[in-house]
DNA sequence: TTTTTACGTCAGCCATATTGACATATATAA
DNA sequence: TTATATATGTCAATATGGCTGACGTAAAAA
């Protein structure tokens, strides 16, 4: 009760300290997925297909490579999910613009609905955690994650400045 | 840069602080499980293994029950990864002594070295996150994933006075 | 003694991932 | 122009890790 950061000195990171990240991070990973996957059974889908959604919708005109980056799967794999949701029309194609290989991925109607529906579920369990944890916490949060990534993941932050090293450390 | 919690308000929720939440949490859960599960299939071992043998070496001489309780599957899915890990003398078992039905588990040598060598891995990562991040992150990141879990998950912590609400909010 | 509990197992199903091989259309470089 | 590289799709086979349902055994508890 005495000292808030009695056990987080990271440069003596003891086997307590260590596991209790591990588990925060298990737990909290498992309940955050838990209702969007109840939700999506719905549907007939799973997690990967959430995935799909999500990132179209917050990169309209994706490209199927850029997902394939973002996912870290293989085309084969993402194609069972895209065309399945293709299919079901969630999500339409286009040939891009510039380049006719590509097929520019959208949310159709339908699946901004869906996305809404997932969203609108997390978005009350973040609000909820963020409330009860405070502004300075939710710093924290923020910061140790994006520290936990990999160096190629964080460049898809850089151009959040609270993210950033410097600003981040008094 | 001016201020390091312009984006954290819980009460103004905004869609970008919400998508960065998500973001966050996928990406840095992405990355914090790929070297393990590298590791994990030299040994023809998958994540499920992984949580197993964490588990077990977390708490020596659990149950069955207790383990199907944290990791929310059913016995069937657990028996699978279990039972390979048994064989392969990774974990053994022993009858409860109060309770002759129940089969205690523990980690064999095989096992404490595997689940040493996955937690080293992890412990760098975490390590290098939180000299990054700074205490005063550490202790943010670890009430908002505490507050992200349910309600029946956060009891898990309860014992860990720094996570509890009263003292994490000055 | 009966019922409940802890655990295991068999069989079958489904979702999601993998690798490898091959095809097509289009862009780009030689 | 031709050759090569890229973006995408698809077929086939395989593995992992979930699931449900049914059934069985040993031991505890009522």
């Amino acid at each position: 009760m005495a000292d808030v950061k009695s056990g987080a000195n990271p440069l003596f990171l003891r086997e307590e300290e260590l596991r209790q990240a591990m588990e925060l991070l298990f737990f909290s990973y498992r309940d955050f997925t838990a209702e969007p996957d109840q939700i999506l059974s719905h549907y007939g889908f799973g997690r990967a297909h959430h995935r799909v959604i999500y990132f179209v919708g917050r990169h309209p005109a994706m490209t199927v490579s850029e997902l394939l980056d973002i996912l870290r799967i293989t085309k084969q794999s993402l194609s069972r999910v895209l065309s399945q949701l293709v299919r079901e029309d969630f999500i339409q194609q286009r040939p891009g613009t510039e380049d006719r290989r590509q097929r520019l991925l959208e949310l159709t109607e339908k699946g901004k609905k869906l996305e809404s529906e997932l969203i609108e579920n997390q978005r009350r369990r973040i609000a909820r955690a963020y409330r009860a944890a405070g502004a300075d916490a939710v710093a924290g949060f923020r910061t140790v994650l994006y520290n936990l990534m990999d160096e190629d993941g964080r460049k898809r932050f850089d151009h959040i400045e609270t993210l950033q090293p410097a600003t981040v450390r008094r």
